[in-house]
DNA sequence: AGCAACTTTGCGCAATGAGCAATTAACTCG
DNA sequence: CGAGTTAATTGCTCATTGCGCAAAGTTGCT
């Protein structure tokens, strides 16, 4: 009996790659009580280095208190920072979906920006509590950084179903990096305003911090023909 | 006697900020070899994990290779990852440099493109090892993108200086980011092109390369007063 | 030379990450 | 429903790791 069964109702469960799930959608009970293992761990966890620091916890402990077994840890993650940052799991299919729904006259940025607040949505509570304790943990940063990439992964094909690119074209995979990255830094901020005595903090401010970093990109760049492209085995 | 004294002739020594040398300027012998040590691990961490894999040789192997004792190994990383990234120690300072010393009259934008080609120097090489095994591994891919953070805060202090906004400014910061991202990006495939059959691959398609991947900015963003900034208190 | 500051080293230990085989729970199909 | 299949959990076990501490060895400065 790993976790409370009873509080099972139902979650999804989904196939794994690289330790994060992708396709939620398999309804079966034995996913549905991995998927709840998985994220009471990852939940538990979060909790604890919020009160005694990263740390200031063993992963002894944590199962103890979550109710499996220590080698059942490392079925699900291969470490402690790994399994702290799970808590972002689902994120990642908030920004597909909110992509794919976006309507197919919205330009590509705009929709990236929908994308970036359709996480902010439940994500941006946890967010803070994971930076606060990541700043200084660089084990947790990295792993942060390292989910990232997947996430980078996954846009660029979305980008590159939107602008007929292909998915492995340099301005699309570096826009996708421009997003998750404008992601990261505008709910860094986001988080510590929130956290500051007079927070003041709205959803329209997030909206417009995010319009603020998207005014870097070149508006028009992937909807016009590809820029000067010498040689053009290489920017492919 | 942990690295041979006798090959240290001059190298340059420097004050730490977590575990990236910085300023590489004190020039104590006690400084020389520390980072002769650091180096040497560094190097043949490398190596050997190119020959048998990340997880084919333990640190212990990898001291005693080197000549220093196991404690040693941990004063100055604290993982065989972190080790192995820390050949790109030089390039950080590399990119600084080369910006620093760009003219005032050459724009952002090409100031950037510029610092990179500065490390590609003699860079890309190490850079291709360092990819083709952190393809892979997880943990050295996140202990490499964590090091990227570093340089971002560094970058974006340049590109504050030049551009005499605020290095938390957040266009500073995304430009900053993008770049290194760029950066990244572009030396992968420039690398993944160099071991390919037919490696015709030169200075000049980098150039171009990086030309592609900057197309993406807003040329006059940071040139121009701040675009639509709504909540000051948030954009700042 | 001699003292202060810093590094290296050895020892030790709690914690980690993973392989293996046995157990248990969930699913499938007749 | 019940037997067989598949997959997850668990307990053992062990090599490896990360780091605190104090002793011994270097370097730097006067």
């Amino acid at each position: 009996m790993p976790v409370d069964t009873d509080v099972i109702e139902h979650s999804s469960g989904g196939a794994e790659l690289s330790g994060i799930v992708v396709t939620p959608d398999n309804v079966g009970l034995r996913e549905r009580k991995k998927d709840a293992t998985r994220r009471a761990l990852a939940e538990h966890a979060l909790e604890l280095a919020q009160h005694r620091g990263f740390a200031g916890f063993t992963i002894s402990e944590l199962v103890a208190d979550v109710g499996v077994s220590r080698r059942t840890f490392s079925n699900y993650f291969a470490s402690k920072a790994e399994c702290i940052v799970a808590v972002t799991d689902g994120w990642l299919d908030d920004v597909l979906d909110a992509i794919r729904q976006a309507p197919a006259s919205a330009s590509l940025l705009s929709v990236l920006q929908t994308g970036l607040l359709a996480v902010a949505q439940d994500g941006v509570e946890r967010w803070g509590a994971l930076h606060a304790i990541g700043a200084m943990e660089p084990e947790l940063q990295a792993c942060a950084l390292a989910g990232d990439e997947i996430v980078v992964e996954m846009v660029s094909d979305e980008v590159a179903r939107r602008s007929g690119l292909a998915s492995d074209d340099i301005r699309v995979r570096l826009l996708a990096g421009f997003a998750v990255t404008a992601g990261r830094e505008v709910f860094t901020r986001w988080a510590t305003a929130c956290q500051e005595p007079g927070h003041s903090a709205s959803n329209a401010d997030l909206g417009a911090l995010l319009s603020a970093a998207f005014s870097i990109i070149n508006p028009d760049v992937l909807t016009v023909a590809r820029p000067a492209a010498p040689t053009d085995s290489l920017t492919t």
